[in-house]
DNA sequence: TCTGGGGTCCTAGGACCC
DNA sequence: TCTGGGGTCCTAGGACCC
């Protein structure tokens, strides 16, 4: 059996545990530039504010209610999330970290299944102070759907084990479940799968997987061969090598001067070494990419893939492109609005291969240890490339962020 | 005026191979 | 008249997830 465990609300309860004057009391918090809604209390969903509103269609609402609004605070829920999961660790056979807030669980072999998902409810809100739902069934796609229960009938006090239902039961809340909230089944699918007349969960429980798969894709049947308890969805309890890496935002104002853009892709390329570092991975190809604004009728993309001369982790070598792959994209009096580097081709030590001559296609930036150990003890980007600081009008608005109450010491809560 | 960022997987179609 | 069949690899684009 399954169980995947979901923090309610995530950002906005980990907000909650350092602010507790802001329980009870609506509370969004917002993406990067404060673009839109990404996060929102039982209290702001009541006023009507939908899963990813942009802020300025909802700004007006907030202050009629006075609702709580906070930029993202990135750095604090990822600590939190790893204080979860390591909570959620210590109670099952297996564990697969699938997001920032979820964890699937196998919990074979454990007895009074329920009993133990209340134990990890109480636990986890005990230790870290984190509200959190769990939903039990054989299959991934059957867990996902008892915890969508368990999150919409609060009777059930945040645990719902599906073999615990009768079979009338079961088929009840799937009939009155629509075939949208199923996990894997999107906005495009869901439409189409409405206009063949299957409308709720159930519906496509007892559709002909053979016949969907050829009309859609493998994706569809094994959804509805989970729905049938049968496993299809391997739990991953050690991710894959990564297959892409990624860093990119938007501006916090449109920009159309080349240094400003050179800088944010300097900065792209400091976020990407480090990271790469950090899993010890080479990149031996970027694409660079900026675009105007995505919404507007004028939308420009340009985007260009170059070739690192050896795979490298080290800013210094990565930066060296940005020069070549401003010439293939930027054009002038465009109005950029976001701007990023996606890596999708990348080698771990492991896969150096030595040629003859002993040179090898990784290239290791013998300076980057130095600037990495200057870097932790000075404090983040005291050593940088040049071209990072000609501009920072790029840079994102977080105008209502909260302390890194939990990995910053200057920033500890005291308690007088 | 204002609309996130970081991922994965699948498919279709072309190039190429024997 | 009639022009194979099976496979791989790559890329672009779309859909999905949180």
């Amino acid at each position: 059996m399954y169980a995947l465990v979901d923090g309610n609300n995530f950002f906005v309860s980990c907000e909650r545990v350092f602010q507790p004057q802001l329980e009870s009391r609506p509370v969004i918090v917002l993406s990067n530039n404060d673009g839109c809604a990404v996060a929102r209390s039982n209290e702001a969903k009541a006023l009507g504010i939908k899963m990813g509103a942009p802020f300025f269609t909802i700004k007006q609402l907030c202050q009629q209610h006075n609702v709580a609004v906070l930029s993202s605070n990135y750095t604090l829920y990822a600590d939190m999330s790893k204080r979860m999961m390591s909570i959620l660790k210590g109670l099952a056979v297996r564990q697969e970290v699938y997001s920032i807030d979820e964890s699937f669980l196998d919990l074979s072999g454990i007895s009074q299944l329920t009993q133990h998902a209340q134990l990890i409810r109480a636990r986890v809100k005990q230790w870290i102070g984190l509200p959190v739902c769990v939903g039990i069934g054989q299959t991934k796609v059957l867990a996902k759907f008892a915890n969508h229960l368990a999150k919409s009938y609060p009777f059930l006090g945040g645990v719902c084990n599906l073999a615990e239902l009768s079979s009338d039961r079961l088929a009840r809340a799937m009939q009155l479940t629509e075939v949208g909230e199923v996990w894997g089944i999107g906005r495009k699918l869901a439409q189409q799968l409405r206009a063949m007349g299957i409308s709720t969960v159930y519906a496509l429980k007892t559709a002909n997987a053979n016949q969907l798969a050829k009309v859609f894709s493998v994706n569809v049947a094994r959804i509805v061969h989970e729905l049938n308890g049968v496993p299809c969805i391997a739990l991953e309890e050690y991710s894959n090598t990564q297959q892409q890496m990624v860093s990119s935002r938007s501006f916090g104002e449109p920009i159309t001067n080349r240094d400003e853009l050179i800088a944010a892709l300097s900065f792209h390329c400091e976020q990407l070494s480090h990271k790469l570092t950090k899993q010890g991975l080479f990149a031996r190809s970027l694409t660079f990419f900026a675009h105007s604004n995505r919404f507007k009728d004028d939308y420009v993309c340009h985007a260009v893939t170059l070739l690192l001369p050896a795979a490298s982790n080290s800013f210094r070598m990565l930066t060296k492109l940005i020069t070549p792959a401003m010439d293939a994209i930027f054009v002038p009096k465009i109005n950029y609005k976001k701007a990023g580097i996606i890596i999708s081709e990348m080698l771990s030590a492991d896969d150096a291969i030595r040629d003859l001559l002993g040179s090898s296609n990784l290239s290791h930036d013998h300076l980057l240890p130095t600037l990495q150990a200057i870097n932790r003890r000075y404090g983040k980007r005291t050593v940088r490339m040049a071209s990072a600081i000609l501009g920072h009008r790029w840079q994102m608005q977080r105008e209502l962020m909260s302390a890194s109450f939990t990995t910053d010491s200057s920033q500890l809560i005291i308690a007088s």
